[in-house]
DNA sequence: GAGTTTGAAACT
DNA sequence: CAGTTTCAAACTC
């Protein structure tokens, strides 16, 4: 089937990586592109998406300071396997020679503890997994293939710790799926059950803290700068699957919400490992377009099924709809938008520590059945994606992304017809466990029916947002929230619907779900990893797409921010993106931090650029070595600087600002503690625990009315016999003891009473 | 809170 | 690259 039947209007397909462990997004780009085997940046730009690296960028250095850049060429070979070689170098000689290159895999990362100081950053090691036994085929070499029985469906570039020369190994792809092209270069598969796929999980080994924030990206619509013969898609040479995937016009991600469970069951390493699957949402009819899709690898589950949500609730006054729901699922729309976001989080049992996630999904535009829909998966099928429905939308296309995890199963709809036309059924070879689906006017959720305890699911996350995403992930605690929308479900399964689900925890511990995602720009993570309040911007001009805003320049969007007339925000993706262009255009480095490691022999942080203060003295927060609380160094062409090491100055402020600090701390610890004793204090009568009437209960409104009384009566009776004020005064205040008096001794008369063990009164 | 100062970013 | 303008935060009153 002709891409364009299918509507398929996106260029770029780029899927998130999960750490199969943490279940944390993986914050790291990784780029699949068709590559021109020239070189390592042909993946950077022209054909990639510039949102895409400066977003990569920005999240690398988000994280810390510097990043890598790693490259994978992709070579195919006469035998039908494929070499991926690794390293900085694209268009390795001792790799193309073998055969043609078919495009390259590019990671922009910063894995922190990777990083030298001179921001030398080992290069990661390619490992190839048998689909088969699941065991992994460590350091293969070019020509070096192989066994034909061996269904290498997945490709994990971890951490090379001890190497940092390219190290080229051969993946075998599956099976060869025919081309349909319409054109020369075209190929097309269309989708079927047994199709087979191709899987490429790139995963961390050998190290603690995983790579951050892996996104493969296939960019399809560039035409390729290789000849159509050395495209990769041709079945005889390489077995590479290609799918068509109706998608709407945004890139989008699929995102594994992700947690605790490594990708391959049977794999033998048992090293902490970050897995990513690459999943096409568009063909094009353009030369070496390549879809790689997921390859199923122990079918297990039996049955899936889609829960209908009801429609979230009126829309914040940010324009953001969260909506709770169960299983601690919180769903937010955004008014306008066709992403919506679900937040997922590990179930309290789960061991991997997985965090909360704010997941962007694919909303489908038209109507769709608000009826439960239970989607049947056959125990043994290698089909991935299903196609449901004869006539696919080209606009709104519902995509289901079935957990897999170690359960990886293929999915059949069942019947077909209850999924509205057009829905496809993805399924991923990255643990999950619920798949979240939401509409514009329902929201589905789709469950595997058997998944372990703590598995997560996946949604689709369009391109852009991959920075929100980590930026929720890597900030605040979780708390689960409170569900407040009633899930219809299929009964069939309900039974074991509540443990199929994860649970969705707001990222915002004090706020109720109106506010829950006010940490998107709410909080960043500092140089040294610990989480800071942001402060909301004030932008007036700039529509905060500018780096005079301090959120876009942290890359984070606006929220709960005090600007005017904003648009970074996902309103705007386009604008936004046009505007990360330009100021990268400007400087490539716009995105990164300021402050960085010092250089070498430099234990201290500095200022990259350095300042430019003329009447400061370096000694204010226009500074913005100041603001960071580092001297100023050599790169500073500051005038009069006083914020270095010996300036008397900077020692006196210093001294002034930690005695202010001192008295700040004192001061709240001051108001904590009277608040505290306050609180403590019963605001109305109230009884013991032993049920005894404490005494100053007894000063009720009544009694407060009765005393004022006779305070006014005292004051009218002196008044009316011309008493003196001085003596009026004394009087009322002798009158308002008596009244004192008598309330003191019936609340003990009452305790006697109530209470005879008890004699603790004063 | 309004107005001023400041220096980074953007522009020429 | 330098000078100027724009901008938003920091600061002052």
């Amino acid at each position: 089937m002709p891409a364009q039947e299918l509507g398929i209007k996106e260029d770029k397909v780029r899927v998130i990586a999960v750490d199969s462990v943490t279940g944390e997004i993986i914050n790291s780009n990784v780029q699949y592109t068709q590559s021109d085997s020239s070189s390592t940046g042909d993946s950077i730009d022209g054909t990639m998406p510039v949102e895409t690296i400066a977003a990569s960028v920005k999240n690398a250095g988000s994280l810390n300071s510097l990043t890598s850049e790693y490259s994978f060429n992709v070579t195919s070979l006469s035998d039908g396997n494929v070499f991926v070689n690794s390293g900085f170098q694209s268009g390795s000689n001792s790799v193309s020679a073998l055969g043609d290159n078919i495009g390259n895999i590019s990671i922009l990362t910063q894995p922190s503890n990777q990083v030298t100081s001179g921001g030398s950053v080992n290069v990661p090691q390619v490992i190839i997994v048998d689909s088969k036994d699941g065991s992994t085929l460590l350091g293969k070499r070019p020509g070096e293939s192989l066994s034909h029985n061996s269904l290498v469906n997945k490709i994990i570039i971890a951490k090379n710790s001890n190497s940092s020369q390219p190290q080229a190994v051969p993946i075998q792809v599956q099976t060869v799926s025919v081309s349909q092209s319409a054109q020369p270069g075209v190929s097309i598969i269309p989708q079927s059950p047994k199709t087979p796929t191709k899987t490429i999980t790139i995963s961390q080994q050998g190290i603690v803290s995983p790579i951050k924030g892996i996104t493969m990206t296939q960019v399809a619509g560039t035409p390729p700068k290789l000849p159509i013969s050395k495209l990769p898609i041709s079945p005889a040479k390489t077995p590479t699957k290609i799918t068509m995937i109706p998608a709407g016009r945004s890139p989008q991600r699929i995102a594994p919400a992700g947690m605790g469970q490594t990708l391959l069951n049977n794999s033998n390493t048992s090293s902490e490992r970050a897995t990513i699957t690459m999943s096409p949402s568009k063909v094009i009819k353009q030369p070496g377009t390549v879809h790689v899709i997921q390859k199923p690898i122990q079918p297990s589950l039996s049955n899936a099924t889609v829960l209908t949500l009801p429609r979230p609730s009126a829309p914040s006054n940010t324009g953001v709809r969260p909506v709770t729901l169960p299983g601690n699922i919180q769903q937010i729309h955004v008014p306008g938008n066709k992403f919506h976001y679900i937040r997922l989080a590990a179930p309290p049992n789960s061991t991997s520590g997985a965090r909360a996630q704010l997941i962007p999904v694919s909303v489908p535009t038209t109507g769709q059945s608000t009826q439960p829909v239970k989607i049947t998966i056959p125990p043994h099928t290698s089909s991935q994606i299903v196609t449901v429905g004869s006539r696919p939308s080209t606009s709104s296309v519902q995509r289901i992304i079935l957990p897999a995890g170690s359960n990886q199963v293929a999915i059949r709809p069942a019947p077909p017809a209850t999924v509205a036309p057009g829905t496809q059924i993805i399924r991923t070879t990255v643990p999950a466990a619920s798949i979240a689906q939401l509409g514009t006017g329902n929201t589905t959720f789709l469950s595997a029916g058997n998944n372990p305890p703590g598995v997560q699911g996946y949604a689709l996350v369009p391109a852009s947002y991959l920075s929100q995403i980590q930026q929720q992930i890597q900030v605040k605690p979780i708390v689960t929230s409170t569900a407040t929308t009633t899930i219809t479900s299929d009964s069939t399964n309900k039974s074991t619907r509540s443990s199929e689900y994860i649970n969705i925890t707001s990222a915002n511990t004090t706020q109720n779900t109106s506010t829950q995602n006010k940490n998107v720009n709410g909080s960043t993570t500092d140089s040294s990893g610990g989480a800071r309040q942001r402060k909301p911007c004030n932008c007036t001009k700039s529509q905060c797409l500018k780096l005079y805003c301090d959120c876009f320049a942290n890359g984070e969007f606006c929220h709960n921010c005090n600007c005017t007339n904003c648009a970074n925000n996902l309103d705007h993706e386009e604008d936004r993106s046009r505007a990360i262009k330009s100021c990268l255009e400007r400087n490539p480095l716009a995105f990164h931090p300021k402050i960085g490691k010092g250089r070498a022999g430099e234990k201290d942080r500095r200022h990259n650029k350095g300042c430019n203060c003329k009447r400061s003295g370096c000694l204010k927060n226009y500074c913005e070595c100041y603001e960071a609380k580092i001297m100023c160094s050599s790169s500073c062409k500051c005038i009069g600087c006083k914020n270095f090491e010996e300036s008397p100055e900077r020692k006196t402020l210093m001294h002034l600002a930690d005695a202010a600090e001192v008295r700040v701390q004192q001061q709240t610890a001051a108001k904590t503690k009277l608040s505290s004793q306050i609180s403590d204090l019963p605001s109305r009568p109230q009884s013991s625990v032993t049920g005894e009437r404490l005494p100053f209960s007894f000063v009720t409104s009544e009694v407060v009315e009765a005393t004022c009384a006779c305070m006014l009566a005292q004051a009218e009776e002196a008044d009316r016999q011309r008493m003196p004020h001085v003596v009026q005064e004394r009087m009322v205040i002798e009158e308002f003891g008596r009244c004192l008096m008598q309330i003191i001794e019936s609340a003990n008369r009452t305790k006697d009473i109530k209470s005879p063990d008890h004699d603790d009164t004063g």
